[in-house]
DNA sequence: CATTGAATAGCACGATCGTTCGTTCTAGAC
DNA sequence: GTCTAGAACGAACGATCGTGCTATTCAATG
């Protein structure tokens, strides 16, 4: 057990608001005096954690990321490469997005429109993680077929892409239009995707 | 030519304005200070031609939708059924994502994952335009099966849902990403689903 | 050209934003 | 139990937000 200070325990629970908060409103929405009042402090004695605005931000989305990599990517890689571990991922994001920490669904799509036109150090880091998050797709996807268990000629690099934009369009169903068939629609697309990458070179 | 006073000529010029900025910094970003130095008018003056924020931004909605049903609905329903008509349908989308009156790409998607979390008549608005284009999208595949060009056994609505998550995809890969893969991976990604779509029934 | 209503500007309001400062309290080490 | 560093608070700051007023300027009509 670490020893952890009082200061570290407080600034976790305001990590923990801060998370369910930004899955709703985004990052720019997160307001230190709403934060404050959710977790029931002044708004100084909040900000004095973090410094700036900036630095919660980034600290937010931090917590995220190491969530995201103990809840999704580590359980999958522990699965057997090829379909499975790729089914592995496409589960446990769909857990991820509907986990009770974030009510708004995965911030990281909430955090995406919101950041792409605002250049700065948030953006930058938003931008690494997705990338690591593709580079982690596009990896299982190289081992699968490196395997013998995927098709040869698959494209990791298309995959993913195609992969992201059925979770894409999932947070859009099921955020936005409320529509109850969101998982169905998105469990069906990503089937037809793996069984795409199965079948054996076409002709 | 309809009588169009003054006053209509600079809402104009305002919503054109709003109409960049939003697709840039979103609906929530829309301030009207900055608004008022971008047009070079008083805070007060542009103000008094909307009333209030909510029904500028429903009036930007508003405008975005009749561009949208003129750049692209329209245009496509010209082409003849079946696959060319699903193929304008994608290029016209692909156009209207990069016209040069929203910066910051399709302004929908700009919106859609800000207003997700937040009720109200905007989110409101933008709901009923999204619905509207997926009926859109699935009406011309019913038409297509229909019609004998595409499979009978399409499922529209899960069509309808793929294309999107393919521009959805589009729209992160080539704006947060900066993806220059962006449009070759959405096309990719298209004629694959428009070829399944072609393709004679599975047994 | 004169008149009048529409269009725009100027100014101020209350609220909230992120941030700073000085103070008070309290937990942890001796 | 005392001392001290860390944690939290309260009040205030300048800036900006959306939104009212009132006054002024301008464009369209007779």
């Amino acid at each position: 057990m670490g020893t952890l200070r009082k200061g570290e325990v407080t600034r976790g629970s305001i990590l923990d608001t801060s998370l369910a908060l930004a899955s709703q409103v985004g990052m720019a929405g997160l307001s230190i005096g709403e934060l404050a009042s959710r977790t029931g402090m002044s708004k100084s004695g909040l900000f004095a954690h973090f410094g700036s605005k900036e630095s919660l931000q980034l600290q937010v989305l931090e917590e995220a990321r190491q969530r995201f990599i103990a809840l999704v990517a580590v359980p999958a890689l522990k699965k057997p490469r090829g379909a499975p571990r790729l089914q592995a991922l496409f589960d446990l994001w769909l857990d991820w997005s509907q986990a009770d920490f974030s009510p708004g669904g995965c911030i990281f799509m909430a955090a995406a429109s919101e950041l792409d036109d605002r250049p700065g150090p948030l953006r930058d880091a938003l931008v690494e993680s997705q990338r690591e998050w593709l580079a982690t797709l596009a990896t299982a996807v190289r081992q699968g077929s490196a395997a013998g268990k995927l098709r040869r000629n698959l494209d990791p690099d298309q995959f993913a892409y195609e992969f992201y934009s059925i979770t894409l369009a999932y947070h859009h169903f099921s955020r936005l239009l409320r529509d109850p068939a969101a998982e169905t629609r998105a469990r069906r697309a990503w089937r037809d995707l793996l069984t795409q990458a199965r079948r054996p070179e076409p002709a």
